[in-house]
RNA sequence: GGUCUGGUAGUUCAGUUGGUUAGAAUACAUGCCUGUCACGCAUGGGGUCGCGGGUUCGAGUCCCGUCCAGACCGCCA
């Protein structure tokens, strides 16, 4: 037997028992006559002594030459140390060990393995299984383990069945990037990655599934970010016969049911905010509400007073910056600086301080008077103290900018308290967007969601203007998850691939399961994705995703540790029906 | 595709205006140490300054190119 109890049981209670004990050497304090090793495992820390005097000769003189990492078998006996170590659990007690067994021996890691690690994130990861020794790694996996079951617990007591979808489809030219795979039976043909089992759901409910989930991989072949991998996770769901409000109070209630889990913190309920209204008020279609810093919208007041750089811009709009009329000429300037950054691309601020007397003093004091800047700090509910920061452009443009500038701040000022959790619904997003670069309608969430049914007339007259039965649920400035009522109804889903510039033949090409799918009785039905990571991170207090999961890929899509992707043998291209393409090596 | 930051000992980093033999901490090795727990003390080994080119009497330092890493923009239905 390898071990009788793990490294982070033994207490006081155990003292005089004779135990057996494996792990890791953390690390070795030899002071010559005795030697104590600290032994890890999952578990936790027990320390062993090897002493001159009361351990066999032959284990004391072994003791000596274990390394970090090796791994050790011990037996002997539970004791009260002389002096407690309150820092871990086990920390009353050590085991004076009799019999030491070497299981296996380490080469020096190449970085530290301890809490504050000496590690950079490159090295980290080509030694991942290293750094998963480490307990924030090693938390970070359980605590993730933690989630994904609650989830399935929750959702499967709600009666959703759990089915797998398939993961070599077919790729089609909407969304994101596809990975594809060659198909060597099939040669010249490719199958695709999913990047989210959408239609498949969509099936599923029309073979009267009735309420599906899955924890599932999803694939899209895009540029990382910090809080976004190739390869990622979603939990995945669809339910029938339901409208858009019977799936935001299902899922509400199991992030409701999560967060309290997870964190103790019990929260109301969710508010709900249209897309227009996100926009107008946080230029953000996730917006962060752990803080204020409202837009305020100031055409009506701050326009047509010959101020030019106001007076032929598209929209003025502002923020009040809590107790900030304080800073410096220096600091603003630095604000000012940081908006003009080509990531930014404001050309200015404008910004308002209001003193404490109930005066102002503007950087455009020359072009308004006192009143009319009273009724700014009025519109961005600015109180004495604040600063009150304006930028004009284009609507589109100075929402944007505005917003960095708003997320910004609130990182400056602390006021993003990764132990506040505050979710919201947005609803009402638009059907379609205009992309100009194609010069035609694009979904702005996916080609199946459903337009409010009391707008299908507009479509034909005013496309961009219709509104879809299509909600996000946003947590501390994320997107944590998105859905929508799908369409069910052949007609209007062909009405919708022809706005969308697919021809009949390319949509029966790319569709026409799901077209005919339409024409057995599919219930009308709809749904919502969860990113699993993000959540996961968010819940943890953190933004980077790249720690909740166990082998990540790095900036570039790399697997540093196992050094994919890679290039292949001739005869496996050839097999593959790869080395006749062109522009293939 | 773009912007920015970085690459110097196993590791994390410092390195001034371009100037002698490139440093610190930590890790590692050896020795000492009668209760350590970030043990302590002493000694020691360890460097293609990412790579290539240029400027210069002289380059870790300046210039150009390139590769790698990270953050962000574009992209992510």
């Amino acid at each position: 037997m390898y071990r009788t109890h793990d490294c982070g049981s033994l207490r006081l209670d155990d003292i005089n028992q004779n135990v057996t004990l494996s792990g890791w050497v953390q690390k070795s304090r030899n002071k010559g006559f005795i030697v104590w090793v600290d032994l890890r495992d999952r578990y936790g820390i027990t320390q062993l002594v090897f002493d001159e005097k009361r351990s066999p000769n032959n284990v004391f003189e072994i003791a000596q030459s274990i390394g970090r990492e090796f791994v050790i078998q011990v037996k002997g006996l539970v004791i009260e140390r002389e002096s407690t170590n309150s820092a871990i659990s086990t920390g009353a007690i050590e085991v004076l060990v009799n019999e030491l067994n070497i299981l296996n021996e380490s080469i020096t890691p190449p970085f530290t393995l301890e809490d504050n690690t000496d590690g950079g994130e490159e090295l980290r990861m080509q030694y991942r299984y290293l750094d998963l020794r480490r307990n924030s790694v090693k938390e970070k996996l359980i605590f993730r383990s933690k989630i994904s079951m609650e989830v399935r617990n929750y959702l499967t007591s709600a009666g959703f069945i759990d089915v797998e979808t398939p993961f070599l489809i077919k790729s089609t030219p909407e969304g994101a990037r596809d990975f594809v795979v060659p198909s060597r039976m099939n040669s010249g043909e490719f199958y695709a990655l999913p990047q989210s089992p959408q239609t498949f759901k969509q099936l599923l409910m029309i073979g009267g599934l009735d309420k599906y989930f899955q924890i599932v991989k999803c694939f899209r072949d895009e540029d990382l970010r910090a809080d976004r991998q190739p390869e990622f996770t979603q939990i995945d769901c669809e339910m029938a016969f339901v409208e858009q409000e019977d799936i935001l109070n299902q899922f509400e209630g199991l992030t409701r049911h999560l967060i309290k889990e997870i964190t103790g913190i019990e929260i109301e309920r969710f508010p709900k905010i249209s897309y227009e209204e996100a926009m107008k008020k946080y230029g953000n279609d996730k917006p962060d509400i752990r803080f204020d810093m409202l837009f305020g919208e100031l055409n009506d007041l701050a326009k047509g007073k010959g101020f030019s750089i106001f007076d032929c811009e598209e929209l003025v709009a502002g923020i009040a910056v809590p107790d900030a009329a304080a800073y410096t000429r220096k600091e603003i300037d630095g604000l000012i600086d940081w908006v003009k950054r080509p990531q930014i691309g404001a050309k200015g601020l404008v910004w308002v301080k209001c003193n404490n007397d109930g005066t102002y003093k503007s950087s455009v004091d020359r072009f308004f008077n006192e009143t009319q800047i009273a009724s700014w700090a009025e519109r961005t509910g600015a109180k004495s103290g604040d600063l009150i920061l304006i930028i004009s452009g284009e609507t589109k443009t100075a929402r944007k900018q505005l917003s960095a500038l708003r997320m910004e701040l609130a990182e400056r000022l602390n006021l993003r308290d990764p132990k506040v959790f505050a979710p919201l619904w947005i609803t009402d997003f638009p059907l379609l967007e205009w992309d100009e670069e194609t010069q035609c309608y694009n979904a702005m969430h996916h080609p199946f969601t459903a337009p409010k049914p009391e707008q299908i007339d507009l479509l034909k007259t005013d496309p961009i203007n219709v509104k879809a039965n299509a909600y996000d649920l946003v947590l501390n400035g994320n997107e944590i998850g998105g859905g929508s009522i799908r369409i069910h109804n052949q007609k209007l889903q062909s009405e919708i691939f022809a706005l969308l510039g697919f021809s009949k033949k390319e949509a029966k090409e790319q569709f026409g399961f799901l077209m005919n799918a339409f024409e057995y009785g599919a219930p009308p039905h709809g749904g919502i994705a969860f990113g699993l990571d993000r959540l996961v991170a968010i819940l943890g207090g953190e933004e980077t995703i790249r720690d909740f999961i166990a082998f990540p890929k790095n900036n570039s899509g790399r697997d540093v540790m196992i050094d994919a992707p890679s290039t292949l043998s001739e005869t496996q291209l050839e097999e593959l029906s790869l080395k006749k393409l062109p522009n293939i090596k």
